[in-house]
DNA sequence: TTCTATTGATTGACACGTAAACTATCGACA
DNA sequence: TGTCGATAGTTTACGTGTCAATCAATAGAA
């Protein structure tokens, strides 16, 4: 079958093992997802990481400590800055500092950054219901139900 | 925590649609479960794409062109040159020019490479094992169907 | 045969994730 | 008051993913 990930990758013995097909099948799939999304974004000049951080201001819709972002995504401490740094220079987010805690910067949302983001609306819903159109609601439930349990041992440490 | 995100100030509940919940949960699901392969792969001084070619060479049981490695893995070609580099200084693989088509290189596994999967077949095996704890046969099953559903329409085009 | 298009592979530029080490500031406590 | 530990953020370095451009060898056509 054409969806078969075993044929596609090329090997003899397909997968030795439900497990490791359900793995690979996994990673592979959200690869092709993230790389789908990520050409949608490339046309407006925003990495997926970058789209992010707008996101996340936007949710909170106040300034946002820079660690607090970092939080909020996959992303560790360091390379956060790098990521601000280039969101600034495109003048989408600005840095502000805090003044009662002198260590603390504050990451706000521009409005270049919110015009940013309403034009992506529509592209970016689009491009879901084109990923997903052959789920109907009940297997989206039924993937959200399988992928939690995936992720549940591992949110921890 | 799961609720504060976006109630606080009317701006964005956690998830809009069904669909922005499967992609975002496929993608970060596949992230974690990443970053806990790359740290068992780390005790051994892999990168999961150094795994990765490894596994692809040994799957295939042959010398094998370069780009051909390369369309076997989740990256696109130009990477690839430095990947093999690191493997070649590892002496994991070597490289091996074809005769008949001097355009093309073929990448060979070593016995150092071969060692080094052996060494990694039982942990790896566990670490499947323990990742989908959660999941029985037929949950594992479903999930690659559904997977395979999503990824069908982004492989070709 | 020679010209051209194609293919295999490499290089360089940029973005990102991660780890280790560093600076600056704050808070608490002797 | 002064010191010490914790916290916020940055810098540096390395491996990787992606793109655009390039080089070398081959294949096909004029």
């Amino acid at each position: 079958m054409a969806g078969d990930l075993g044929q596609r990758i090329g090997k003899r013995e397909p997968f030795e093992t439900k497990e490791e097909e359900a793995l690979l099948n996994l990673v592979r799939t959200a690869d092709r997802v993230q790389a789908r999304v990520a050409r949608l974004l490339k046309e407006h000049g925003l990495t997926p990481a970058q789209y992010n951080v707008l996101r996340i201001l936007r949710g909170l819709g106040r300034p946002t400590p820079i660690l607090e972002v970092a939080e909020r995504m996959l992303t560790e401490t360091p390379g956060i800055t790098g990521l601000i740094d280039r969101l600034e220079k495109l003048e989408l987010v600005r840095r502000q500092r805090c003044e009662h805690d002198r260590r603390v910067i504050f990451v706000v949302l521009g409005p270049k950054g919110a015009d940013m983001l309403a034009a992506l609306e529509g592209p970016t819903a689009e491009l879901r219901s084109a990923l997903l159109s052959g789920l109907d609601e009940g297997d989206l439930s039924t993937l959200i139900r399988l992928l939690d349990r995936v992720r549940e041992p591992l949110e921890g440490p």
